[in-house]
Order: C-alpha cells, then sequence, then structure tokens
DNA sequence: CGGCTTCCTTGATATGGATCAACCTGACCG
DNA sequence: CGGTCAGGTTGATCCATATCAAGGAAGCCG
C-alpha cells in the first residue's frame, strides 16, 4: 500500500461507503485501519453481554446483531436490531445498558476501546458522524415504541416484514426493479421476531400463517419471504 | 453586565449548572443567550408539529413536554417525555418525526434554528454535549421498549411512578432524606399515562387504584403521591 | 438407519387488558 | 345557583393474545 492509497483492507470492503469509515479521509482511514481487527461470531454467540466494560468497538461488515434487554424473571425484549453498516457500541459509558447478540453468523471489523476513542479524539469529523446515527437510532427506536405500544401482533408482523422488505429494496441485493415488489430472506427466528415484537412466538407464526393466507407474502421456505405488493402489505402495517 | 460576567437571564437561570449551556463558557454563554428568547406555552399547545420544518430549538426551563406519534386511525403514543433541563430539537434535520406537545404549562429558553446551528457549529463542545444527552434518550428509549414489550400493567404503572419518583429525589425538590420515601406530583393525566405505558385510561386507573390498595402508594388528591417504601414500588415495577 | 435437536405450525383453552357504559367530583361560568 | 365540562373511578362484558400441548419437517450425528 502506497502512501496515497486507502488499506488494502478498506479497498476492498463492501460496507467502507455506508459505515462511519466514510467520515474520513485516506489518512484518517489509515490510522483506523492500524487498530482494526476483523473478528468472526457465530450465530447465538454473545457480543457484549449487559452492563459488562465493554472492550471494543465495531462495524458490522456482515450478519445480523440483537440488542436484548430481560427481565428479572426472564422475559425478554429485543430494543435494537443492528444490520450492515451499523455502528457497535456505546461512547462515554464504559458499559451498555443491553446484551449485544449475534443472530446470525456475524463479521465485525472491530476496534479497541482505548485507541477507538483516541481516534474519536483526534477527527472530530466521526464524532459527528456517530452523532448523525445516534440521532437516527433515536427515530428508529421511538417508531418501534409506536408499534410496541398500539400495533396489533398482524400490524406489528407487517410492519417488521416492511422493514427488512426496504432494506432488502434499498441494499440492491434483491429485485427492486419493480417498486411494489420485494423479496429478502429473514435473518430471525420466529422466537427472536416474538422478542423484538413483543409478542409469544406463537402469535408470530400465526400471523405469518395469516398474511400468506390473505395473500400479502409467500413464503418459499420457512425463511424466504416474497412480498407481491408493497403497498398492501403497507396497508397491514397499519401506518 | 459587564465583559466578565455572564448574562442576567442566566445568572438567575434555574437550569443553567444542568442544561446544554453549562458546556459553555461565559463568552459562549454570552452569545448563546444573544439569540435566546423566553416563551411560555399553555397545558395542550403544540410546540412543533410532526414533520413539520421546526423554526426552533429550546431548553426546557419548567414544564413537561410530550413527544407523541399518531397512527392513521388515530391510536396515539406517547414516544419521549421531556423534562427540565432537557433540550428540544433535532439537529442535523428539518423536521421531528414526532409530535411536541406541553403536557402542563411549559417555559422554554428558545433559540431560533438557523442561528443556534451556527453557534453549534462555532462551539465543538456544545455538539458534544447534544451527543452525550442523545446517547442518554437513546438508552431510556430502549428501557421503554422493554416496559412497552414485556411488562405488565402493573409494573408498567408502578415503573412509571418509580421514574417520577427517582426524579423528585434526584431533583431535591422533594424530601430525599430518607433513602426509601418520595412524594411527588404527576405532571400527566390518567389519559397520557396510558398514552406513555401503551394502555388504556381506565386500566391505568384501576394499576393506580390496585397499588393504593396494596400500600404500595398513597393519594392525597389524584395527582399527589406519595411513595412510603421505594422497594416495594421497585418490586412491584418488575426489574 | 434411528434418534436427537431445532425450528415451526396448529389446536384448545385461559386470561389480562380493551371496550362499553355509568357515575362521581370539582372547577368554571353564565 | 344550575349547567357544563374535564378528569377520574368503577362495573360488566368481550376479545386478542398468552399459555399449554401436540406434532411435523429438516438437519445432524452416532
Amino acid at each position: 500500500m502506497s502512501a496515497h492509497s486507502i488499506p488494502d483492507r478498506c479497498e476492498h470492503c463492501t460496507i467502507r461507503h455506508r459505515a462511519i469509515c466514510a467520515a474520513l479521509n485516506k489518512d484518517e482511514l489509515t490510522s483506523m485501519n492500524r487498530i482494526a481487527r476483523q473478528r468472526l461470531v457465530n450465530a447465538g454467540q454473545v457480543i457484549s453481554a449487559d452492563s459488562e466494560p465493554g472492550i471494543a468497538f465495531a462495524n458490522i461488515v456482515s450478519g445480523v446483531v440483537k440488542l436484548t434487554k430481560m427481565l428479572a424473571d426472564g422475559r425478554q425484549q429485543i430494543v435494537g436490531l443492528q444490520f450492515p453498516p451499523d455502528f457497535l457500541g456505546r461512547t462515554f459509558m464504559d458499559a451498555n445498558p443491553f446484551t449485544a447478540e449475534a443472530a446470525t453468523d456475524v463479521e465485525l471489523c472491530s476496534f479497541p476501546k482505548k485507541e477507538f476513542e483516541a481516534v474519536l479524539r483526534r477527527y472530530p469529523g466521526l464524532e459527528h458522524r456517530l452523532f448523525s446515527d445516534t440521532l437516527n437510532e433515536l427515530d428508529a427506536a421511538r417508531e418501534w415504541m409506536l408499534l410496541l405500544g398500539r400495533k396489533t401482533a398482524q400490524e406489528k408482523v407487517a410492519s417488521f416484514l416492511m422493514l427488512l422488505a426496504n432494506r432488502a429494496s434499498n441494499v440492491g441485493c434483491s429485485h427492486s426493479d419493480e417498486l411494489h415488489f420485494a423479496q429478502f430472506h429473514l435473518p430471525l427466528t420466529r422466537a427472536d421476531m416474538a422478542d423484538y415484537l413483543g409478542l409469544t412466538l406463537e402469535t408470530v407464526s400465526r400471523q405469518m400463517t395469516r398474511l400468506r393466507s390473505a395473500g400479502a407474502i409467500s413464503l418459499a421456505e420457512n425463511r424466504e419471504v416474497v412480498v407481491p405488493e408493497m403497498d398492501r402489505l403497507r396497508e397491514l402495517a397499519g401506518d
């Protein structure tokens, strides 16, 4: 790598232009790269435990990470789902008030806590970017509060499918040529969907069946969803 | 006001040391003060409507502001409650994805959008402070997602009372000499509590009665709450 | 191959909270 | 002073979702 090109690892990175790295120039990217380390996490493994002082920050390169909270008696709620190119880690605090767990196999580009914080102090543009991302997460969390507090089971499941359908279109990893059509893979089990939607897994299953019967979706495999008419699903999602 | 003292308005401000202003030095405070304007908003009045381009940012000096979202058919959810010295307004975006409404009479110290953004660009410490506040709001939103998705009506109401009881102790506007005792005024109607907790007002009312019968709280007036044993209430709150 | 296990579906039943309805209280006002 | 209205409580009933229970399908492994 020459002094005037970007690091190899970054050059071929699939999320480079959408991750926080996009806020860095070549030199800054080079110093970020110096502290970066790839890491693979298998589905089901905990990335950072609730209230445990985290040791690292990370970009999600591939896979899905769920942020969960649990009550004393074991009731659980997913309070955030993170997809590539989202950033993991709470700046300015020792520990996250939730557990981060791999929902699928996950590929991370991680940064040791202390070193990352040093970089952050050096490049104000990076903090600005993190701030902006955090505001978007807050908006998403509030949208989800509306869903959890006021939507019916049917609307909750339809809303979740809309979320994934829109992601699929945006990312372009699926057909988006026809604006009203979508197709994607469900990255969560029925149990995880239930934990995200504040339902039981049986109710999620029943609503999936109901959406299929109504023709709003079709399921090739349990996890392969086709939405023939986005508008129809949007209507069922309640907003 | 001399060149070396802080502005009069700020000098006597009750929230100065806890609001975002605390991140400013005297000179910076002076330029913030130049663009500041006091504003009174009556209970029930809308401060900024959903998706309408906001015209101002503001510190809450007194009173309570509710952030609400509504579904097409009128179902409503409060997605955030803001108390003094919280800051109102979404930076880096034209409009908030929610309505901000005065839950009680509210006193604001407001700043015109353009001017505030100029100040923000000039003083990086201010943006850092807003970032930090936003992270705390995100944590609170996620805590509330757990409540909305997984807690029972009883636990929801008890949790809300805990929230206010803790605020009352921290602010010191009430007896905190005995750590297990609290007393405060409910700033919300039963209907607003219901919208915050994802319940109906009848259910809130019944749970309040139930908590009173159980001796977990006592009510002088409908809105005057005494918590004789914080631990008892905490237990009923479910975590 | 048989026997796990994980994920999912479907059925029967129970129940917490919603809904519908009546009424109480205090504040405000002509 | 009576009327109205906003806020709150309480009762009766209903229903959406939870809970309990059984079984199917696919993958894995001895």
